[in-house]
DNA sequence: ACACTCACACTGACATGTCAAATGCCATGT
DNA sequence: ACATGGCATTTGACATGTCAGTGTGAGTGT
């Protein structure tokens, strides 16, 4: 923790709250009792909370509150499909080639996807981390900062609607990983369409 | 401007600067400064900066000084990459019925697109205006969130570079409305990404 | 018992002042 | 002429204090 500044501290101490479930949606945030807290002042609360707020984590109503933002079916539609579009075009940029550089690493994490059997959050982080790198071998700098900004708030969302996250058990991720590699860019397109959307249509009803 | 909160106008004003090219890439970023100028004090000024660090446009060293970020080839090139993303899931979201409901402000757009004449700057602004609206009648929030961070972070640096946008003059944006309306997802998605990249693989090298 | 009023406490937004670290300049030594 | 070391300056990060708007509950009148 704390990478040097302390309003970074601040932020990640909120966020593990969150994530713990210890600040649920619709709990109010007071600014002055974080500060008294974790031994600090108003100004580097008030530069998490910001950036917390521009995440979508919080609502700060002037002269009203914050209050850790209440999520609707919407929100998580909306994350699902952003992540569908960002990760989809991440396979059709790394097809072939760039994915058999770094296969060794993706298949450890696809066969770790597969065979976790922990709990639902322990899972889910597998599956994530697995998806990630799937990502970051897109070399492409961007893509990679708006799945992380998406997925971190999907992450929040899901645990705080108390909802069983869909990381996928149907689609093999190793057999995935096989087919990417063989596939074309329409191709790879259309199976990271499909594997991300397995098991995830009780959320969607495109 | 000023919509309430002295941060705001900090944030807009350094944002009309940058797309004004009065703030340049590279240029140093003195808070004291800006906090005269705009008769305020620091605390504004480094909440409008944490925002436009967080946003990409700028960069801060601790105890060295915050100055405008020098974007690189592969910033543009992600930037694009993103924005292709997400319009095309836009479109396979939209396809047939929703179009048609909002057909004639996108009619009107597309030819506003297609038949503007002005400086670079200008014709830019009107087709970014098309496609923003693309996005908007897809209802989904995220989708439109994420593009309009896009957006303008590629308009700031397009312009910043001196780059001579490459919005698409080849490709008719009536033409394109009229073909959405009639393809299923696959094909809408395929004709969009043709789209986008019209013109633009000076850039691109996929 | 009920509705209304008003003062107090609380919150986010902001102002002013301080601190430690890194830079750049300049004098000094070789 | 060139390298080097110290000092003042500049900068971001932070602390403390203030202000105005808002919700709440006590207190009053009917």
């Amino acid at each position: 923790m704390s990478s040097g500044t302390m309003s970074d501290t601040v932020y990640q101490h909120l966020l593990q709250r969150m994530l713990r479930s210890d600040l649920k949606p619709g709990d109010w945030v007071d600014r002055r009792r974080i500060a008294d807290d974790l031994q600090t002042s108003l100004m580097p609360v008030a530069e998490a909370v910001q950036r917390l707020t521009a995440e979508g984590f919080l609502v700060s109503v002037p002269r009203r509150g914050t209050q850790v933002r209440v999520p609707g079916r919407e929100d998580v539609r909306g994350q699902l499909l952003v992540r569908e579009a960002l990760e989809c075009q991440g396979v059709r940029l790394t097809r072939g080639q760039p994915i058999r550089d770094d296969y060794q690493r993706l298949h450890a994490l696809a066969t770790a996807a597969d065979d976790c059997a922990g709990p639902a959050a322990e899972a889910w982080l597998t599956d994530l981390a697995f998806h990630r790198v799937l990502v970051e071998v897109t070399q492409c700098a961007a893509l990679l900062e708006h799945f992380d900004r998406v997925m971190k708030l999907a992450l929040f969302q899901h645990s705080a609607l108390l909802t069983p996250y869909p990381f996928n058990r149907g689609d093999s991720h190793v057999q995935l990983l096989k087919d990417l590699s063989k596939l074309d860019a329409d191709g790879a397109e259309a199976r990271m369409r499909k594997h991300i959307r397995t098991g995830k249509e009780q959320f969607l009803d495109v």
